[in-house]
DNA sequence: CGAACTTTGTGCGGCTCCGCACGGAACCTC
DNA sequence: GAGGTTCCGTGCGGAGCCGCACAAAGTTCG
């Protein structure tokens, strides 16, 4: 899943790559490139979306809060692999979630209403409703490690998701920020994280986590990661 | 939400309510009637799928389940206001997800090629698209109930959900089918259902579950109830 | 009407995670 | 290098749900 190349088109992420030239004037030349800051907020609930986002490197995070705003998740974790804005691809300018930058990174962003025009193009169409449904698979699957799995295994779930999409085998993250995407006590993460850590599967330092061994992550997490990857790599070959 | 009309052009389905007559031979023409049976699966996880449903009474429940099978999890539920079958929509032939029918009703079904073709048809398929939208907004709520709610709340939700799609205020389904939708012990639902019994909420008799108190029950799901139900009304009326 | 089956009620020990709380370690700033 | 800030480690009592198990009540069918 990794891809490395940068470049002024909009390689380095895969929704964009490898699309036809149709889409030069429309899209491309529109395609700004931007850095993105951990913390920066990328779309506020319920308001229209002025930019799409298409990171090529770093974590961006869609999460979803409940109309009283003192409940919040993790639904959706989106890198080079994918894009922000997703409501446009579905025809329309807002949605209830919010999204922020998780991992620092960089990526491209480009105004909705150049999106829109592009979304004309069948191939572009096709491809990001294609990532669409993927992130709603994705979704779907986070509903369901939250029902049923344990912390400790939440927690190497979302570190390999997290792995899929950056360089290297270190994730820049505290202990209180994972605990917010997971909706649990950020002691809990603590406790969690010595757990991997004792069966050598992760080696945490402050703000900083490294994977030392993405199988027997895999393992713990038991079937529980892997299908919105495979639904992706099924979609997105070609 | 409620919608009683029936009839032979669709009607009782709100995604098909309203649409233009251009569509009438391309797509309502196919339109078959049918009854859906409790426990009828619809589709199957990695299949492709033959037939789209459009439910005008009953309940259909999108199912994720682990690559071992071990694990499942209701990923959404579907009544008259939508539709089975949204990956067409995005245009791909199959998910990782299963589809089945949670209480009996009717609805129509459709080819999946003949919708294919109907999806040409620019209104069409903009609002199938808000619709799959304002679904993926209700599994990503599932994932903030399933990680944040207690079981009687998000029993609560659940029978909520299930209200606002079937005609009357009984909702017929043993506590073991209960259980396997929120993926929580059989016993455990028994006595969520005792204290929302005992709140005055519901009231249970052997495989049916009547609904007393709806604004009781939302209050007990404190704003974790109602957010994809206004993304849906947002995107529905005109 | 009695037997077989389905559904619901209840209990018990145990694990997981919660809320709360505090101390210490690492890092940053002046 | 002193002081503030952020981050991490740990502990305690308790709530919530688990797995397991069994009894009772309702339903179906011969």
């Amino acid at each position: 899943m990794k891809v490395e190349e940068k470049g002024t088109r909009g390689e380095g992420n895969q929704l964009l790559a490898r699309m036809p030239a149709a889409l030069a004037d429309l899209m491309f030349a529109h395609l700004e490139p931007v850095s993105l800051p951990q913390g920066l907020v990328i779309e506020q609930p319920n308001e229209p979306v002025e930019h799409i986002y298409f990171p090529t490197g770093g974590v961006i995070s869609i999460v979803a809060m409940n109309g009283e705003g003192n409940a919040q998740i993790e639904a959706g974790l989106v890198g080079r692999e994918g894009m922000s804005g997703t409501m446009v691809v579905m025809g329309t300018d807002r949605s209830p979630h919010q999204t922020t930058v998780q991992i620092a990174g960089t990526g491209y962003r480009l105004e909705a209403d150049r999106l829109r025009d592009a979304l004309e193009q069948e191939p572009l169409r096709e491809r990001l409703l294609h990532y669409c449904h993927t992130l709603s698979v994705q979704t779907a699957h986070t509903a369901l490690a939250n029902a049923k799995l344990k912390l400790d295994a939440r927690l190497a779930r979302w570190l390999l998701m997290c792995h899929d999409r950056i360089d290297g085998d270190e994730v820049m993250l505290t202990h209180d920020f994972l605990s917010i995407m997971l909706g649990v006590r950020r002691a809990g993460v603590t406790v969690s994280l010595h757990i991997l850590e004792g069966q050598g599967l992760v080696r945490a330092t402050r703000g900083q986590i490294r994977i030392l061994n993405r199988r027997g992550l895999e393992e713990m997490v038991g079937g529980c990661y892997g299908v919105p990857e495979a639904e992706y790599a099924r979609l997105m070959r070609d």
